[in-house]
DNA sequence: ACCTGAACACCGTTCAAGT
DNA sequence: ACCTGAACACCGTTCAAGT
């Protein structure tokens, strides 16, 4: 029953869920896929080599088309998308994040965003790409901490509002532990805004 | 000549700039401060505390309030020195991402950034704390991103560029290999924008 | 109090050799 | 073509023992 790279990769991924990115090692892996360590370096030339393939596919549904509609809702579709796509593993978008722009799949769905911010929205292409590559960074950025090791944040928390003793860092606590979903349409929200100020200031 | 917890922190900020997160190992470090790399333990509990107080010197100043002016100047001030601070040490903004809210002087710096978004700029105090939440993830993925090794990025686009053969393809590369300072401030004042749409929703 | 020495249980990667 | 076996040069962490 020989190996191929598509086990390798589905191996990963399982191993990722169960153990994380610091806890997927070449060996556990090996003994996952009943192979030695070594023998999957025949079918990708360096643990980094493997990682960004993961990466890859882990992105590459994003970059389909989405459905017709007001820009940005279309938008706002591919960023959701990305979110999803990143919170379908665990350190997800730990992974993606350190791989990001080498990725051809994260490179169309650069473009596709890219499209849209053009023919529906307006922008000039050199103002799309800038706009698709803030956006991303805030999902990125957004999803790294939504999926970093919750522990003992609540503690840590607690103890900085007592010793501080300040309405604002309760309230400040508070919506770090809100619902993730919640939060990041609100920050979607904020940058579509800014987008809207674009848009109309192009076409008044 | 007696080792102390900060000669271990400087010593370790030294290392991380040259040789990076990855490099950064316990044995290196007491190679560096000539110790065993077991004496480090007595310092710090564990790796990971050392990085987690690592991380907290780096963005220590961040939380200093801002000259008085517009609430959106000091906003950009903050959002700014937080980008100067991930930038202090190679790999700074990834070592800040795994360990953020943890970190006391990451909630006082959104503390220093609450204030100013509820007394300036009239926004509630959930309001302000999302926002200054959404607006940290933003400039946490940028300089992540901006950080990122470039090794082959050059390469990988140009062949991204040929196999699609799309003029977008071209401007996405463009911008990615854009001024990092230029694209910072562009997806900046995107997110500024967001903001004073709901502060002028606020107060009409 | 602060560190050494030495060990334990791991890593990624290479590469001759097997099938 | 695909993998084994074994090695190389590393890791983080613990802990008795030294000073």
């Amino acid at each position: 029953m020989q190996l191929r790279r598509d086990d390798v990769l589905r191996g990963a991924r399982d191993l990722l869920d169960a153990d994380g990115l610091d806890g997927l090692t070449m060996r556990k892996l090996g003994a996952v896929l009943k192979v030695q360590a070594g023998g999957l370096y025949w079918h990708f030339s360096s643990k980094q080599a493997l990682l960004e393939a993961l990466a890859g596919d882990l992105v590459a549904g994003v970059a389909e088309t989405p459905p017709a509609g007001p820009w940005d809702q279309r938008i706002a579709t591919l960023a959701h998308r990305l979110r999803r796509a990143l919170l379908g593993v665990r350190d997800g978008a730990r992974l993606v994040a350190e791989t990001f722009v080498t990725q051809p799949t994260t490179v169309l769905a650069g473009r596709t965003g890219m499209r849209i911010l053009i023919d529906d929205a307006g922008l000039s292409p050199e103002q799309a790409a800038w706009t698709v590559i803030a956006l991303s960074h805030y999902v990125i950025g957004h999803t790294i901490e939504e999926q970093a090791p919750r522990l003992d944040w609540a503690d840590k928390l607690a103890k900085a509002e007592q010793r501080i003793g300040d309405d604002l860092i309760h309230d400040l606590g508070a919506a770090i532990t809100a619902d993730p979903d919640r939060r990041f349409e609100f920050g979607l929200g904020l940058v579509l805004d800014g987008i809207r100020r674009r848009v109309e200031a192009g076409q008044p």
